[in-house]
RNA sequence: GGACAGGUGGGUGAGUGGUUAAAGCCAACAGACUGUAAAUCUGUCCCUCCUUGCGAGGUACGAAGGUUCGAAUCCUUCCCUGUCCA
């Protein structure tokens, strides 16, 4: 899932996003959007869709995150996450009843539940009562959602939490089970952590969820991870890396990362990646894209996103084809030998 | 011809006697980025050497002299640039 924070994934279209991308389902975020325009203001406009002229799937994220990364503005209670906004410094409120109550106001398809997302390492204990809270605002998200949702056709993902404490993963994914959710998510991975601990976690609380509902990893990953998570189970990912990267001039290609400010490319005429299909890679050279980026044109962007969208989206439709082909763990075993 | 103003590292531009190999910004070069406070952030950025260190030499603020323990900073002459006046 491309994320697009603000209602926008940044540097494209929805146009470049449906036509040339094909993306099924793209990620909005719930702190940002409440500040910026507000959930009223999108309700009135008729929803995030038609506000962000989006006509496929939104997966809207629940303020967890920010919990993570706006550490320095945030206190976490039983009751919820009193967030002071890094535009203005107000103080806002964020319940499991309140954030779901939002994110239906955007009519998302795909509702997060309020979680409690650490920064790595954390202790035991802290991850235990990070832990015990999640689980807390799921059951009082969940009721709340139930007694709102009837008719919305909205889904509501609970999130498992538990750090990077094994047993805690199990028990707080057995817990949330009990609420028979339409999805679920596994959160609280890619805060700093090595990345074969994110694999590790994700594999173990993915083990434990429903085989016939989505499982979404949240935040992750690198390209060549992508294969590994879905290998544990994982239908579901989201990341930054390809839209943030594309900005920072980080390309995401079949012979691997392409740093297109080096100066290697300043007199490359050949295409990005010649094996990619994507409108950047069949119509401009590496030579162009590398001025672009130094001479800081917006079009650079856009370019270089709309590739790594690509790259990454083209990933998991080859694992699609290949799980539905039945070969997977050739195609696997094929990835893994790069 | 005259009167002012000014010449600093790739560019711009601080610095008016010692803590200045010389701020900041830009450019250049390299790195980071994982449910986006990110079109962001970090590092390098005169040369040589080594025991790679808040290390040792060398060269450097238009040029040449001078004053001083010490000069990008003060003095003299010259060269050059800009503006204005004839």
């Amino acid at each position: 899932m491309p994320v697009g924070t603000q209602g926008t994934v940044k540097g494209l279209t929805p146009r470049d996003l449906v036509d040339g991308l094909d993306a099924k389902i793209i990620l909005a975020n719930t702190y940002h959007l409440f500040l910026r325009p507000g959930h009223e203001r999108i309700r009135h406009a008729g929803g995030l869709h038609r506000f962000m002229a989006w006509p496929r799937a939104i997966l809207t994220d629940s303020g967890g995150f920010q919990v993570f990364s706006l550490e320095t503005l945030r206190k976490v209670t039983d009751e919820g996450v009193l967030f002071h906004s890094h535009l203005d410094g107000d103080s806002h409120f964020f319940s499991p009843e309140s954030t779901v109550d939002v994110q239906l106001a955007f009519g998302s398809d795909i509702c997060m539940m309020l979680d409690e997302c650490l920064a790595y390492p954390a202790t035991r204990d802290q991850t235990l009562a990070a832990m015990r809270r999640t689980l807390r605002w799921a059951g009082a998200g969940y009721r709340h959602y139930l007694r709102r949702e009837a008719g919305l056709d909205c889904a509501l993902f609970p999130i498992v939490q538990g750090g990077m404490f094994a047993d805690l993963r199990t028990a707080c994914a057995e817990e949330l089970l009990g609420l028979g959710a339409p999805g679920y998510a596994i959160g609280g991975l890619s805060v700093g952590e090595p990345r074969e601990l994110s694999l590790e976690m994700a594999s173990v609380s993915a083990a434990l969820l429903p085989e016939d509902r989505p499982r979404y990893v949240m935040g992750v990953g690198m390209p060549e991870e992508l294969p590994q998570y879905v290998a544990c189970g994982v239908d579901m990912m989201d990341c930054v890396l390809p839209t943030r990267n594309a900005r920072n001039g980080y390309l995401f290609t079949s012979q691997g990362r392409v740093v297109i400010k080096q100066n290697r490319y300043k007199e490359d005429d050949s295409p990005l990646d010649a094996a990619c299909t994507c409108y950047t890679c069949r119509t401009f050279t590496r030579s162009y894209l590398r001025h672009l980026f130094q001479a800081g044109e917006i079009l650079f962007s856009m370019l270089a996103t709309l590739h790594n969208i690509h790259y990454f989206l083209d990933i998991m439709r080859r694992m699609r084809e290949a799980i539905l082909l039945g070969n997977f763990p050739e195609f696997l075993k094929a990835e893994s030998g790069r």
